[in-house]
DNA sequence: CTTTGGATCGTCT
DNA sequence: GACGATCCAAAGG
């Protein structure tokens, strides 16, 4: 499990926090898998009991169980029949919170997450750099992560994916804005708890996106 | 350009 | 039995 150019781990306790506290803070940051690395930059907070739009709203289940154990862990769900998406457990084990991973700016490994993302089929014409992780199921896809990802340890990286800081810093204003696909009865649909990289190409599309 | 509907199944009511 | 922390292709302006 090497690092990247002299990029260095994240420190466990940067994921002990807030997640809305611990979400802006995660911009720039890298996520790696293997020979693949993308640089986060869209992101959204959930939380926990007080949260009605959070996995973890109504307790711990079988699906949720990574979201209250310790920080800096993976927590990866299954959705829409069809769909894979990733958060970074926040919070000190026993409280449930987690950052959805959204969208990722590719660095290295395009030609490994199109496979991914585009199995088969044509090769050429390349896909377009922003339409491999610019999104929360679309990176999920490009990386490879599925359920048997789910509680992968980012900190030690001993699975094989890991959290990496190279020195870029978070935006000084981030965009923020709702998160996004709550329903319309959903309590928390309010909270502006999504922030991204402002005019990044990568960020989703989403009914207020950009 | 925007809007709509289909795919598809684990999870919780 | 209903509903998603989604994506894509196709249809409509």
């Amino acid at each position: 499990m090497s690092t990247f150019d002299g990029a260095k781990r994240l420190e466990r306790s940067f994921a002990e926090g807030d997640p809305v506290e611990v979400a802006p803070q995660l911009l720039g940051k890298l996520l790696q898998r293997g020979a693949l690395l993308a640089r986060i930059v869209e992101v959204e907070a959930y939380r926990d009991g007080a949260d009605a739009a959070s996995h973890a709203y109504r307790g711990k289940t079988a699906r949720n169980a990574t979201m209250f154990g310790p920080p800096g862990h993976l927590y990866v769900y299954f959705t829409y029949g069809m769909h894979y998406c990733a958060n970074i457990v926040c919070w000190p084990e026993g409280h449930a919170g987690a950052v959805l991973l959204r969208a990722l700016e590719p660095v290295h490994g395009l030609e490994e997450m199109a496979a991914r993302r585009f199995s088969n089929e044509r090769i050429a014409p390349a896909p377009r750099p922003e339409s491999l992780c610019s999104g929360p199921a679309k990176l999920c896809q490009a990386f490879g992560l599925d359920r048997g990802a789910d509680g992968f340890d980012l900190v030690s990286g001993v699975e094989g994916v890991c959290l990496l800081d190279d020195g870029t810093p978070p935006p000084k204003e981030p965009a923020v804005g709702p998160r996004v696909g709550l329903s319309a009865s959903c309590a928390a649909r309010h909270e502006r708890w999504r922030w991204w990289v402002p005019g990044d190409a990568n960020v989703s599309r989403g009914p207020v996106a950009r």
